[in-house]
DNA sequence: TCGCACATGTAACGCGTTACATGATTAC
DNA sequence: GTAATCATGTAACGCGTTACATGTGCGA
């Protein structure tokens, strides 16, 4: 009925690069897929949880220290063989709702400088994400180079900079 | 608790444009605002009955003919003001949640013609959209010259040309 | 007369965020 | 000793999609 639950898939694929906790998957999908996908703690655990059950994933190890455990998962034949069959369907289309874009739409409704603040901040915004854009392609050349994973990596990456590259270009226009 | 509706403002941002029917500013969200924003007609209708209930809308004329009423709301002093206070407030991040990008970050799991295939695919689309993109802007520069609207339907319209051009780019880079 | 665009709405479902709860370990 | 980070989870809430329901007007 509504739309498919893709945060499995962010998960499995995670899972492909190596064991991780989720504490560790929550990190790499902040720190690493951060410009192009987003999950929050309260979908990762519930759907580990569930990933469990269908025998995607497997817990590794339980490196109890105390009595919180750090449970580390695992991918399974069945889960990469799921991951797989997603990966080869295409791709939806991205719902996109950019409120910066929404109110430069309807940017006749408030005085000029109010527009002219929301450009400066997306500059800076923009600048700085660049920045980071580029010292996290610089890690991966220099500490992945061989991985296969990285080839894919920076297919990704290169996509964010041209589009923060892209940004910043339109808003030197943008001043017209 | 859970984020703020923005429904709402990308209606009340809609009529003040000019008034409309439910059904006018869905296909004005779709046609218009569509390159970033969306909305489903599940959240238009409800959120129309909110507004008219918080007096931010009012409904300017039931033109009826038949049974099923063609009901036009415009918007009010009220709404305005509501309006303008969301659009003086700096924009949230944008949620990024890009399917192809998250396939195409773990795609070393599949063979490289399937992503080969996800990539033209997206080259495909991106040219669709460029061409259409262009003819809304002429249509703009052409028929609402002197609409106050317009400077700030180009300066979005823009941002979307840019990121279409810098996909393409970016695609042809892909190759290597 | 058939299909499409116009037109308005409702209900089920579950995704996803936010906030909260709890506790261990490390570094200063 | 205390703050930050590591670490795992749950519950409330409501947003948003999808699918459905219903009906009108017009052109081929």
């Amino acid at each position: 009925m509504s739309k498919p639950a893709k945060t499995q898939y962010a998960i499995l694929g995670a899972l492909t690069v190596f064991p991780m906790s989720g504490y560790d998957i929550k990190k790499w999908i902040r720190d690493v897929t951060g410009p192009f996908w987003a999950e929050s703690s309260g979908r990762i655990y519930p759907a580990l949880k569930q990933l469990m059950q269908q025998k995607l994933i497997v817990c590794d190890a339980t490196q109890g220290r105390g009595k919180r455990p750090r449970k580390v998962y695992k991918l399974t034949a069945r889960g990469l063989a799921l991951l797989r069959k997603w990966l080869i369907l295409p791709a939806h289309d991205e719902v996109l709702r950019n409120e910066l874009k929404l109110k430069l739409f309807y940017g006749k409704n408030v005085a000029p400088e109010i527009i002219e603040q929301h450009l400066a901040r997306q500059k800076e915004r923009m600048e700085k994400t660049l920045v980071r854009y580029q010292s996290i392609m610089e890690h991966i050349k220099s500490h992945h180079k061989n991985q296969i994973d990285a080839k894919y990596w920076l297919l990704t990456l290169h996509n964010a900079i041209h589009h923060c590259q892209a940004e910043l270009e339109w808003l030197k226009g943008a001043k017209a």
